[in-house]
DNA sequence: GTCAACTATATGTCCTGACAAAGAGCAGGG
DNA sequence: CCCTGCTCTTTGTCAGGACATATAGTTGAC
């Protein structure tokens, strides 16, 4: 069966020496275009690395570490002896650590936010297990309704470790906590979640304008900065009615 | 504030050039056991590339793909003029495509599978969309509950394109869908996810052991092989009372 | 004493060159 | 006609060197 035939002719691929953006990732990036506008067809050969680094006056470890990061994202397939091809599924975003209110907002859904408690407390023995502080001693607490074109969607509850932000209500009002914790300058590393579903309280319903013992998607999340930190704990609900995960991801191999 | 002090003396590093094994593969795999057995302590760092290459005999550009290995892995962070520390936080494995069947085998609970249907039906316009086949045309359909330690847990209904797997249903009861895929020569390559939660049916009740109503968590989940075909579509059921997806995911630079 | 500038250090980027190994296709022998 | 072995292509691995750049610590000026 014949491949789909090698393209790789002129596809306006360029690098440009004087731009402080490295070449490798210049590459990558026009390469990722040239899929994703289709003039890289899914399934066709990319031509060979020593002849694309050639024709672009690159060396053949740029041209690698470029389509390196492209295979890293699942969007191509090497194969020795054969080549580089693209790959035929459309791939969408991998699985990221993403908070809910940029991915409403992406999504064009207008997100809002009630905050129903900003207060401090003592650590439960379970928050302080998961932020590695002392039992009892003192952590922050916020409970936030999260709608999406004014309907509610899910019920946040925070915890995080004593003095590592300014947590503002107004501010908690007008955007999403992890691009607060970004804009404070701590760099989000690693997450560790689990997902399940249980049946609505009557308070939760009541909260997400569904009835009592309606199915909800449940979220644990802590996630830890690039110290190793935990810099946060979610326990969130989901309106199984109006929310779902999705995701791609990738087989390691 | 000092930094947990430099380490990087004789931790047994060392690599054989005789052997098949790619060096930069030899070294991640001894550092990620030092990690692991905590000779390399969270927080440490591990002495410059340079001279950690000198020591081993390698070149650099070897010793970097050995530790960006890691660093893609989470399990360490690299700071420019500074160097390259563990990260604190015990990293567990990422969240990659993986099949119940073997999750429930490496959690040591003894998954057994009942096959309620394995039959060819005319595809409906979803299964056709998620599985790229004309609508109405030949497809598999296999349903399964699936057990652990004698207790039911998922329902599993899967679509599959034609002529693409021996489904025996003997074999379907003793092994997982993805170990016959990939026994079959499949290479698995990515996967798209969407992981939601509903009430349970009359069926799914009796079925799963669980009340009519009952919160179930739902997974459906179109898998492609790295020609990007898609090679499976699958609707789960799971319930919500014995099961939750748990994963690790990390922050994409 | 405080702040700015300098310097040392380590990773980030990029190059050239070389050989190894896997896969596909072709040719030859049974 | 089928199977085996060869060869060619292409990616995989590895070396060694060079310069850029961000960070931390130190030094110097005010």
């Amino acid at each position: 069966m014949p491949k789909p035939a090698a393209d790789s002719a002129a596809l306006g691929l360029g690098v440009d020496r004087t731009s402080p953006v490295p070449l490798y990732h210049q590459l990558a990036l026009q390469l990722e275009a040239a899929i994703e506008q289709g003039r890289l067809a899914p399934g066709s050969l990319l031509g060979n690395e020593l002849e694309l680094a050639g024709r672009l006056g690159l060396s053949r470890p740029t041209v690698r570490q470029a389509i390196q990061s492209l295979v890293d994202k699942g969007l191509m397939v090497r194969r020795r002896g054969v080549g580089t091809q693209v790959v035929h599924s459309r791939i969408r975003r991998p699985l990221e650590l993403s908070s809910l209110y940029d991915d409403l907002e992406t999504a064009g859904r207008s997100p809002a936010t009630r905050v129903l408690r900003n207060t401090v407390e003592p650590a439960t023995p379970e928050v302080a297990a998961a932020l590695g502080v002392e039992e009892g001693s003192d952590v922050h607490l916020v409970e936030r309704v999260r709608y999406a074109d004014d309907e509610p969607v899910a019920l946040l509850r925070n915890h995080l470790p004593p003095r590592l932000l300014d947590l503002g209500t107004e501010r908690l009002e007008s955007t999403g906590l992890y691009r607060m914790m970004r804009a404070s300058g701590i760099t989000l590393h690693s997450a560790r979640q689990s997902v399940g579903a249980r049946a609505a309280t009557a308070q939760e319903g009541e909260l997400l304008a569904e009835p009592a013992g309606a199915p909800l998607l449940t979220m644990e999340r802590t996630t830890f900065d690039d110290g190793g930190r935990a810099v946060e704990f979610g326990s969130h609900v989901y309106r199984a009615s109006r929310y779902a995960f999705e995701f791609q991801l990738l087989v390691r191999p």
